[in-house]
RNA sequence: GAUCCUUUAGCUCAGCUGGUUAGAGCAUCUCACUUUUAAUGAGAGGGUCCUGGGUUCGAAGCCCAGAGGGAUCACCA
């Protein structure tokens, strides 16, 4: 492999540093004892600038600027935290006639991007930035290759930025240590997932774990990503839901469970879908779909306060401010689409239908029955315009093979999604849990797949076999986390919410 | 899978209609500098111009094929 001009320098460095006697992946524990976030914002200064509470600090992370003045430097320490800058004279680091550790290690062996811990006191320059006054100085760790150096002036106008998406989403840490706002999004993903967490135990949900990897891949419209189990030598699929599993548990006698599910689908990848994505489902017992969405709005206030911090549950979309504050407009799909396009789908039949999507010009081809029309329908002229959350209510039958049928609705079931800034984030219904309606729904998918529909769901034996001793009346949901969290951070695409977005193999 | 855009130094980018030895800033190297902060001043090095073919006296730039990335679309959450 071909190396560059700096990371042989780096690497001639390193073997300099050993010749020096120092060990330049050192083992031992550096005890810190601050952050730089925390000494700059909680440093407090007397009249000669000198830090009143941080007398001696230490502190370590990377190198990721010097500035060097002859027997003085300036340089930035980035932790964890961010940066702190430190000073770092000569004859303090050095005070006997031996210079080295100034003069070679210092100036000289010391690269952007290295580890090192610092002792010293907190003061304040001239130009009245906080400053950790450097008495001790610990070699941390060698880093070999140059990072991309991204400089931010006093207006907080960046130059090189490190923006190069393949470059990235490849190498992630590299954009996590330059640029700080990817960090951000990050924390702010856990955050959410840790409030959603902290929302379901307080009501008192289990969270539980169920199978990744699946004989039968159910719960869910999608193709799986297939593999192979040796011993047994059968198939075997990783899962695109883990639905069926947590009514197994409802089953079983608990009364309320989710799980955070990674889910994989084999399909494409654009900005909004990568072929692992995670989910959060909870299924809770005697509870209908009308309990869901009060619940719904209870659990997204609650969680975008958390992740905004104080009280506030608004978040910026594109150019819409969007309010999570409950409750949300609930509204059945039929009487969506009579509103944004002035056609009644009640009682139509499918050449009814046909002829409605043929005047709103919506494409449809042969195969599509009833419930996927009014889908198309829907998805063409209302989904991009439900800004504000929404529950769009009582879907098809068709489309909903999991799904109860609605109590008084013919040929609907008791189904929402909810829908904020024109995308859809949840996926709730009022579980079914008649054994007998639930087979029959599966041949439906079974007769789908002999027709060629690779996504219809397969027959499951033990899942109505569950059902069939008996499952109580039980509402589910599932929500896309990412997507979520794409609304949260008003990121326009998943790689930006994932660490490490699926990428094509690097040439 | 389709269409369009894109790929030049470690990073961010110029590079005209095809014409000397492919440029800049940062980074790197050498020297100077004890309160700088996009540090500064002086000098230097660094290139598979994504890959492979082709056209041409001559290709980073044109043509063909391929790869990676992005956007839009289709499928989907």
């Amino acid at each position: 492999m071909e190396r560059s001009e700096q990371e042989l320098v780096r690497r001639d460095n390193l073997t300099k540093i050993r010749e020096l006697g120092i060990e330049p992946f050192p083992a031992a524990t550096f005890p810190i004892t601050h952050l730089a976030k925390e000494i700059n914002e909680k440093a407090e200064f007397g009249e000669d600038n000198m830090s009143t509470n941080y007398q001696e600090v230490t502190v370590a992370g990377r190198l990721m600027a010097r500035r060097i003045m002859g027997k003085a430097a300036f340089a930035s320490i980035q932790d964890s935290s961010g940066r702190v800058q430190i000073y770092v004279s000569r004859d303090d680091i050095a005070p006997g006639e031996d210079k080295a550790l100034y003069n070679t290690l210092f100036k000289k062996l010391l690269d952007l991007g290295d580890f090192i811990g610092v002792t010293g006191h907190v003061f304040k320059t001239r130009t009245g930035e906080t400053s950790i006054h450097v008495k001790e100085f610990t070699f941390l760790g060698k880093s070999l290759r140059p990072l991309p150096v991204v400089k931010t002036d006093d207006e907080g106008k960046v130059y090189d930025a490190f923006s190069d998406l393949e470059l990235r989403y490849r190498q992630r840490y590299v954009d996590l240590i330059v640029n700080p706002k990817v960090k951000e999004v990050f924390l702010k993903r856990t955050k959410l997932v840790t409030a959603i967490r902290t929302f379901l135990d307080g009501m008192g949900m289990i969270e539980v774990e169920t199978p990744i990897l699946q004989a039968i891949h159910g719960g869910a419209a999608a193709r799986p990503f297939a593999t192979h189990h040796n011993t047994l030598d059968m198939p075997m699929y990783l899962r695109i839901a883990n639905e069926l599993y947590l009514k197994r548990l409802i089953v079983g006698g608990f009364d309320a469970v989710y799980e955070f599910s990674k889910n994989f689908r084999n399909e494409g990848m654009d900005r909004t879908h990568n072929p692992e994505f995670t989910a959060i489902e909870f299924y809770v017992a005697y509870k209908d779909y009308n309990w869901m969405m009060d619940t719904t709005e209870n659990m997204l206030e609650c969680i975008i306060k958390a992740v905004n911090g104080g009280d506030n549950a608004k978040v910026m979309a594109d150019e819409h401010e969007i309010n999570f504050t409950g409750p949300y407009r609930r509204l059945p799909m039929a009487d969506a689409i009579k509103e944004f396009t002035g056609e009644d789908i009640n009682g139509a039949d499918e050449d009814e239908l046909r002829a409605i999507a043929k005047r709103l010009h919506v494409a449809l081809d042969k195969t599509m029955g009833r419930g996927k029309i009014i889908d198309e329908i829907f998805g063409d002229h209302v989904e991009a315009k439900l800004i504000q959350p929404t529950f769009i209510t009582d879907y098809p039958v068709e489309m909903s093979p999991l799904t109860k049928k609605h109590r008084s609705k013919e040929g609907l079931v008791e189904r929402f999604e909810l829908f904020v800034n024109g995308k859809e984030i949840a996926n709730s219904y009022s579980e079914l849990n008649d054994p007998i309606d639930q087979r029959e729904r599966f041949e439906e998918q079974v007769e789908l797949a002999n027709r060629g529909d690779d996504e219809s769901m397969p027959m499951d034996e033990d899942f109505l076999r569950a059902l069939e001793y008996g499952m109580p009346p039980t509402a589910g949901i599932g929500f896309g986390i990412d997507r979520l969290v794409m609304l949260v951070t008003g990121q326009k695409s998943i790689q930006e919410v994932l660490f490490f977005p699926q990428m094509k193999p690097e040439a």
